[in-house]
DNA sequence: CGCGATTTGTGCACGTCTTCACAAGCGCCT
DNA sequence: AGGCGCTTGTGAAGACGTGCACAAATCGCG
């Protein structure tokens, strides 16, 4: 709490600091709050407040606050937080000062457009290569590397140290490929194919799935319609439905 | 609950039968639900137990069978599910009785793979429109969609029952359209762009940042690599984690 | 040097989500 | 018909996440 994160812990030659181990929920946020803090930074930032950089992030200030105290954060009262340290901190956190390499399999339409996508490079990633099954598309070229045969997992993972794989390939396929990036040691997966992957224990899957969010927002949307298509006869007394007002309580809406 | 109306009956015209208000979380999960129902359907399975759902889908079965319980499922105790009758349950909880259409802005690496992405179209979904703020890519054709400028949206929106939105600009764009989106009538946007949106009540927005994903994939890479970095010495010493192997209750592994 | 303005860090209470464990219900088999 | 095995639906307990409200800490200024 009052110390920093230097903890005693297993000393081990200036190795790695133990990570506190943080609440999935923060986790999830920090991102959020590292690319807001770029922001800030580049617009000649030097501090920041919680109230400020929550409002960037879109969360509640004091959500923000807990979240960086759990990593022991640095923090000056009265004045707010060095935005150059915070990324530093936040960027350690999360294994960012590595580039990490990244595996992309599948190069078909999403495969593509990931393949392009600057936010990877511009966010601590390389992406290291591309893989296909299907010939047809090996040795294509697309943004400076060419695509190799997803038979070729070995001898890629021999060339580069390998912790991520993104799978953009078909649901049919997506299993076999994940048994695959395993079997070369890959123990992170993003996944876009709309199926679940079983893989083993230690091995962490996170899923993408761009139609699951549209149905998401098609129930809110359901939901909204049916209710302004309630009568209403006059407004609040809306007897009827056992508490139905309540609908908007969803603080989806902004983030603040 | 105890009674049973007959549901689906899209047909059955009037009175919606007033949605349950539904836990976000369960929200988030029936079109998983959805997805894995309509592979059994497909392989020829009529009913399905909680067990075999759950599996499925990637969830703990106590779960599921209390997200179903909330809309008011049809199970038979002793048999399970019915296949079609469940899925015809979701898609009209989910609002997908209807074919939504959804405009899509940015036609740039991203908006290029979403246009032709065929998981919306056979979800439920169906891309009304293609915009583009950049004068040159307006009147390509993608997909048997014309391009059009961002600035034709009322008029598209006067064609089509629009109330969905999709962002996949660069960010600095995003808040400008997502203001155009709101000013037509859209009230769900789904945002690829890497910032924060400010919207009105009542309009939800959900985010998808690809680089989010990977640098929360990151930090538990990082972890993991500082945990069997720590030397075998006894290892009861680990730092915080009680139980070191423990470190995979994360339901993350799997799950959702 | 002390005071007030400001902002962090956190104890606490509350709501949501998850999971277990089991009673109630259903169909099948004898 | 009756019992038995299987599966759903749910009460209750616990874990987790959130947000308020305030004490502690720091800076700037007179």
């Amino acid at each position: 709490m009052s110390q920093h994160r230097h903890p005693g812990a297993p000393g081990r030659a200036g190795a790695v600091p133990a990570l506190p181990d943080l609440p999935e929920a923060t986790v999830a946020r920090l991102p959020e709050y590292l690319r807001a803090l770029h922001n800030l930074a580049d617009t000649g930032h030097e501090t920041v407040s919680s109230e400020g950089l929550s409002a960037a992030a879109g969360v509640n200030s004091a959500k923000l606050r807990k979240d960086l105290s759990h990593l022991g954060s640095y923090g000056t009262r009265g004045v707010g937080y060095d935005v150059a340290l915070l990324i530093e901190q936040i960027e350690y956190v999360l294994g960012l000062t590595q580039r990490r390499a990244v595996a992309l399999v599948g190069v078909g339409n999403l495969g593509h457009a990931l393949a392009g996508y600057d936010g990877f490079a511009s966010r601590g990633f390389r992406i290291a290569a591309l893989l296909d099954a299907d010939p047809s598309r090996v040795g294509e070229e697309i943004n400076g590397l060419v695509v190799r045969h997803v038979d070729d997992l070995p001898t890629v993972a021999a060339e580069e140290s390998l912790a991520i794989g993104v799978i953009a390939t078909p649901a049919a396929a997506a299993q076999q490929v994940a048994d695959q990036l395993v079997a070369v040691g890959v123990t992170s997966i993003l996944n876009f194919a709309p199926c679940v992957l079983s893989v083993p224990e230690g091995v962490d899957v996170r899923k993408v799935d761009l139609a699951i969010e549209l149905q998401i927002l098609s129930f809110h949307e359901h939901r909204k319609a049916s209710l302004t298509a309630l009568p209403a006869t006059g407004g609040s007394a809306l007897t009827a439905l056992p508490g139905g007002f309540a609908a908007t309580d969803t603080q989806e809406a902004i983030g603040t």
